[in-house]
DNA sequence: GACAAGATACATTCATGGATGTATGTTTGA
DNA sequence: TCAAACATACATCCATGAATGTATCTTGTC
């Protein structure tokens, strides 16, 4: 029955999205054929190619769906102020992993369940490369709050931003393989604040 | 040339193992073709296939070539005696993924280059959950040396697992997508072995 | 506001290629 | 000479992508 309403024609255009997604997450994305998707989603291939060029290009249609405007908070150094803020944003962007459940499983079948290809590097790139890039987001962060006083200014921000990188890619990772040892929104802001904390100008005794 | 000697035939057994690591991690484990590994030895399907049943069977052979007993040495725990033996064990685990390259490159193609799927869940389960159930081991390990009097008694082993867990997850998997970045013969003792002191009964003040 | 005309939103079909697995050669070392 | 150690050939399957078919919504026109 083809030709639709407006309306329509973007519900199946979720709906192969949302299928899709979860086929990617089952199957991993070498192995999920868009016959597959297809069937799942109650249409045929014929329907998938209308509103994708393939397979890659749904994969990155759902990469743009989801992800957003994500990891702009990373973006402006210059609004964080204080050791909180910076805590903030890490943990939030963390929190939203197990929030959003769809963030949370995209960014799962990006690290997880597609293997890296040349043919995919521009897509995975969005999502993999940021996270990678973000050790020097940490220097740079750290160096700016040691110029606010924030940061004991004896500390070698390079070697924090690298430990503080290990603390976020550990739990990220962790709660990637298996979402039950640790929860996002409640463990992880106690790990990462007592590390930030450590980093305070006065060891202890900053009772001001 | 059939019928060689046996000296030969294991030859031709270890090529195929060694081009299919590099096809592996080069092109992922679906993307490669028993036909490209052929190609790459030297050899043609025919002797892929008179040495491993199928695709999943060669790299299981892979995997049982090249990890061994890595794992072992988280078996017993009572070997461990203070937090040095600790830390040594796994920075031992960790030198080694930079130092044996056909580990590192294996467990990297395990990780990052194959899309998890039922059919190989048997031959991933030795590389992925093994590292996966660190966590308890980690924190057995912590209940063992608190009471040696290793580690401070009112700490909670249970966070302090996690917490170690979060390290090593956080350098192994960093290195694992970027070796650059830090190096685990070079930088990984020093993470591990300040965070393992920080556990220490006193403070700073145990200059026995 | 009714009615063609054309575009849309798919379904169906087909051609192609690539990968797998197996069956069958073939040569030579033991 | 037999069988090991491959090479070769073959049958099969499945996924892709493009081409084509088609029914219906939309739009312009009167």
């Amino acid at each position: 029955m083809p030709r639709k309403t407006k309306e329509e024609t973007e519900q199946t255009r979720r709906r192969i999205l949302d299928v899709a997604l979860d086929v990617f997450a089952e199957t991993g994305y070498t192995r999920s054929s868009l016959q597959d998707i297809a069937d799942r989603a109650g249409f045929t291939r014929g329907a998938v190619y209308w509103h994708f060029k393939n397979k890659a290009d749904l994969f990155a249609a759902l990469g743009d769906d989801i992800e957003g405007e994500s990891i702009e908070a990373f973006e402006d150094l210059s609004r964080l102020r204080n050791r909180q803020d910076l805590q903030r944003v890490l943990c939030d962007y963390l929190a939203r992993l197990e929030t959003d459940e769809r963030f949370g499983t995209f960014s799962r079948v990006v690290w997880y369940r597609t293997e890296w290809v040349e043919e995919l590097e521009p897509l995975l790139r969005s999502s993999r490369h940021e996270l990678r890039d973000l050790v020097q987001w940490m220097v740079a962060a750290l160096r700016q709050l040691a110029s606010l006083g924030e940061i004991d200014p004896r500390r070698d921000p390079q070697k924090d931003g690298l430990a503080l990188y290990i603390h976020f890619v550990g739990i990220y990772t962790i709660w990637m393989t298996d979402p039950t040892v640790l929860s996002m929104v409640d463990d992880a802001p106690g790990h990462l604040k007592s590390f930030l904390d450590g980093l305070a100008p006065r060891p202890l005794a900053d009772a001001d």
